[in-house]
RNA sequence: GUCCCGGUCGUCUAGUCCGGCCAAGGACCCCAGAUUUUCAUUCUGGUAACACGGGUUCGAAUCCCGUCCGGGAUACCA
């Protein structure tokens, strides 16, 4: 997806910064990922919303990995954090594993470019040397403290150090960090998509450290050196930015360059209220799918955390996102997250496939319950298996711990069954007689013998006015009508008799329709649960 | 402390810019009922909110002011 997006630092020379408003840039909206932690629900549903916004506008979405703090940021961290990214369904198009004409897109390969950038501020005047250590820089912020002044932060003793001073530190063997000069009390009104115009005054901050004295950059000057570089147009990042924005719109324009559109989106928030930390729980990107969330499920849920498709509409997917996104339509206050809503969404979503797509998807989980040659051998009979049980269940890995009753020729009675079983006190005969019913009848075979027959001809689950499938064995519907006729000749009332039946076959007391149990367990299974359960 | 932002059902939100169509709509949750061989799905109905106080106006959830509450920022983290 070439652009029209032009190098502001051609051939990565210092010499031009080429994007004004002559020079349209392509849209490029960027997410800037800390690889020092797991890709976590905020962080995902900030890459949305830009991945988002750079579809809307037919740009380019950029990843950028802002690894400056050398002492937190780990490769492993970062392959968890691209991860986490795609099985969300977000790509972008320039990037780590990808490239683009606008990198390296990690910063600790790009420290060259911010040498440059801070020669040519400090010539320019926009950034100073500080000498300061902490402990000065501590004791002087505690002084501004007492002063109860109100503003509270570096107090500047190195802001206007003559060279004679400077050469002394220097000579002490001080090597200084570099600071930007803020201008001092002054008011801007500045714009964001979001929060709309903002009133905002310097004096409220301070000259804040862009480089450190080993030259690796902070934050703020890492930005915006690289939203230059990068020729970025959009930045959609978390509202704890915003003041960080009055400091970079400050530093675009020390450096002659345009400042890209800002909006800072509210957070997500915990149970309590209070901003989503990495440290609350399930908040991993990559535990979601491990404990089997679908991810169109968690991409619909986290972008309704703030934006909405419509006023009645809750469920839409991917594209239909990005067809109606507009950044400014994010709301302004923070979200809390809801897990039961997810749920519900998980659960919408699971019913939407076909039993071959779900059976497909929920696969690594049901390895766990089902045997292997049985994914090849009786394909057709776990779809049935699993479409069984798709309105049953929310996550991929919740059919594992429903579907054990299907195996083995007997099957262990839990409490539930245990009672169904006992209420009648005829149903150890009436099951005795239905086995020798359903031996007359024409049951397919069982798991594992070859049933392929039977589940290619029969989709379940059963529904009620569904025309009767041409099988050569006996269909869920016929099993039923021979059923109701077995309890009408034995005189018990059906709705007695399903109950202890069900126990019997299924060993609790939920589940699919009675007919379809008969139908997947097959001749062999239902004639020995039934005897076993009539006893002998 | 100071600065900034926010505040509609328990939760996510529509409506707020351009005041009347809002005795506030949708969704999750919850409750009741229908269907039914269980559970679930589905369907129907129900409970539930404009933070508070002043203005402006014929009329305010919507505009203005104040208060309260909540959050964020105030790093040689991002």
């Amino acid at each position: 997806m070439p652009g029209p997006r032009s190098a502001p630092f051609p051939g990565r020379s210092r010499s031009a910064i080429l994007c004004g408003p002559d020079d349209p840039r392509h849209p490029a909206p960027a997410f800037r990922s800390v690889p020092t932690g797991p890709l976590h629900l905020g962080g995902a549903r900030t890459a949305m919303y830009n991945w988002a916004a750079a579809r809307a506008l037919g740009g380019a979405f950029l990843l950028r990995i802002e690894d400056t703090d050398q002492a937190r940021s780990t490769d492993a961290s970062l392959q968890v954090i691209l991860q986490g990214l795609r099985w969300l369904g977000i790509d972008w198009d320039e990037g780590p594993e990808k490239g683009g004409d606008f990198g390296p897109y990690f910063q600790m390969q790009r420290l060259p470019l911010y040498r440059q950038a801070a020669e040519r501020l400090l010539a320019s005047g926009h950034a100073y040397p500080c000498y300061c250590t902490p402990e000065e820089i501590e004791a002087g912020r505690k002084v501004l403290e007492a002063q109860k002044t109100g503003f509270v932060g570096y107090d500047g003793r190195c802001r206007e150090l003559t060279a004679a001073q400077r050469a002394g530190f220097a000579a002490a063997g001080r090597r200084p960090n570099l600071r930007f000069r803020m201008p001092q009390a002054r008011a801007l009104q500045v714009h964001d998509l979001i929060l709309g115009d903002v009133e905002v005054n310097t004096r409220d901050l301070d000259d804040w450290v862009m480089l450190r004295p080993d030259g690796v950059p902070l934050y703020n000057f890492a930005c915006v050196v690289d939203d230059i570089g990068m020729a970025i147009t959009h930045v959609v990042r978390g509202n704890e930015h915003f003041q960080n924005g009055i400091k970079q719109r400050l530093l675009f324009e020390a450096l002659d360059a345009e400042c890209p559109q800002y909006a800072h989106i509210p957070l997500i928030l915990n149970k309590e209220g209070k901003k989503l930390s990495k440290r609350d729980a399930d908040t991993n990107m990559l535990d979601y799918r491990d404990k089997g969330f679908p991810p169109e499920a968690v991409f619909n849920y986290i972008a309704l955390l703030g934006w909405g498709f419509s006023g009645d509409r809750d469920l839409f997917s991917r594209d239909e996102m990005v067809a109606a996104f507009r950044i400014e339509n994010v709301g302004k206050a923070g979200a809390k997250f809801d897990e039961e809503k997810l749920r519900w969404m998980c659960g919408e979503y699971l019913r939407r496939w076909t039993p071959a797509q779900c059976l497909e998807r929920a696969r690594p989980w049901l390895q766990a319950a089902v045997p292997a040659a049985a994914f090849t051998t009786h394909a057709g009979w776990l779809q049935n298996v699993v479409a069984c049980y798709q309105e049953r269940v929310a996550l991929y890995s919740e059919f594992a711990g429903r579907i054990g009753w299907l195996f083995g020729e007997h099957v262990a009675l839990d409490e539930a069954a245990r009672k169904n079983l006992g209420k009648e006190p005829a149903a150890a005969d009436w099951l005795r007689a239905y086995a020798d019913e359903l031996a007359a009848a024409n049951l397919p075979p069982s798991y594992p013998q070859d049933r392929t027959a039977a589940d290619a001809a029969v989709a379940l689950p059963s529904k009620k006015d569904a025309p009767e499938p041409a099988c050569a064995f006996d269909t869920p519907a016929r099993i039923e009508a021979r059923t109701r006729a077995f309890t009408e000749r034995l005189g018990v009332k059906f709705g007695n008799f399903v109950h202890p039946l069900r126990a019997a076959l299924t060993g609790t007391d939920k589940g699919p329709g009675l007919f379809d149990v008969v139908f997947l367990l097959g001749r062999q299974t239902c004639l020995a649960r039934l005897r076993a359960a009539a006893g002998g």
